[in-house]
DNA sequence: AAAATCAACTAACAAACGTTAGTTTTGTGT
DNA sequence: ACACAAAACTAACGTTTGTTAGTTGATTTT
């Protein structure tokens, strides 16, 4: 019943930390103090900076990655299969703000066997979402563009929600599924 | 005639690495080392590391504010006018591939007065585009959904553009353009 | 030819960094 | 009350950081 370990905590209050500043001008110091303790004593719950940086990107990846598996092995249209990874994105995007800063900014400030491993999941993901736009325009469902334009466009807004979610009187999560969506699929436009 | 004076080659070397790493993780020696000289030598021509931050963000930023400004004294309709501005961002894209990447990423490294000034720059930028879209939605052009998730989903993409750019095998900016344009103004759906 | 300017250099600085070692305090179970 | 473990502390370490001072050699100006 003790999740609110103190090593949990620490990596907590350090996502906070880099989500402003970054991991490279955030000290150990500025860690322990926003704590209100000394930077060696944090040594006793956590073996070094990386650590922190490497579990809290690490945990919001394997997320993606197995969200992702769940949306490819479901029997959808490929429509539906980028609606249910907007509304993926979203529910993470909620559930782990700060994992998905350090995610995006800091993800090559991992050392060598976590970042090939995240390099691994990051272009596997993006291979399975290019895909599932690839099948949707063989199969008619989706206009015949770039699939490389269509994929960065969704992905890039989806990455970034993040930053707009919370800066904006926090959006109601529905509101933003369903909008989002419907920018995605049937644009802008206005057509009357 | 001598525009690549030693400070813009300087700026220019940085601003890969930058890039790369990210600007807390660039120190002066590593600058130097890829120039060739000792991190001394660099105060020859600028007076700090904290210049080259704030050269490579403003220059940008005034790219973006001087481009907006031409849109909105513009006699076009809304679905024109942000056209024009993803016009713009792809352009700016194209040209200042490095300095975008600071300007994303790094800007809250920016001291006091240019810190201030950026913010103020982007503030401005954003509430312009955001008055287009909701004078798009009054005058029936663009549908009527919640104007934060149009200008953040447009604006997220074009932010992102200079990492997928060069990525994929140096998309031809036309085709770019015309594709992006046509995603965010029509959406994907194949409606036949 | 002499003087001045430029752009590199070496050497060193004080501050901040991540981390380790050893010690003391705090809290818990018996 | 006592023993033990957890978690804080102080002090210090070797590096790296951005930057300054003073010097040297090359190029340009007078």
């Amino acid at each position: 019943m003790k999740n609110t370990s103190r090593k949990t905590e620490i990596i907590t209050v350090a996502s906070q930390l880099f989500k402003e500043k970054g991991y490279n001008a955030v000290s150990m110091r500025d860690i322990a103090q926003a704590m209100g303790i000394k930077a060696a004593s944090l040594y006793n719950h956590i073996t070094g900076k990386q650590e922190i940086l490497s579990t809290l990107i690490l945990e919001v990846a394997y997320e993606f990655t197995n969200g992702m598996n769940s949306v490819i092995a479901g029997e959808m249209s490929s429509l539906e299969k980028i609606k249910s990874i907007i509304e993926l994105h979203i529910d993470i995007t909620v559930n782990y703000s700060e994992g998905l800063a350090a995610l995006n900014n800091d993800w090559m400030h991992l050392e060598s066997g976590d970042l090939k491993a995240f390099v691994k999941m990051r272009e596997d993901y993006e291979e399975n979402f290019r895909s599932i736009i690839k099948q949707g325009i063989k199969e008619g469902e989706i206009q015949p563009r770039h699939p490389e334009v269509i994929l960065f466009s969704i992905l890039s807004t989806l990455r970034t929600l993040y930053i707009w979610f919370q800066k904006r009187g926090k959006l109601d999560v529905n509101v933003l599924k369903k909008d989002l969506v419907e920018v995605f699929l049937n644009g802008i436009v206005n057509k009357i």
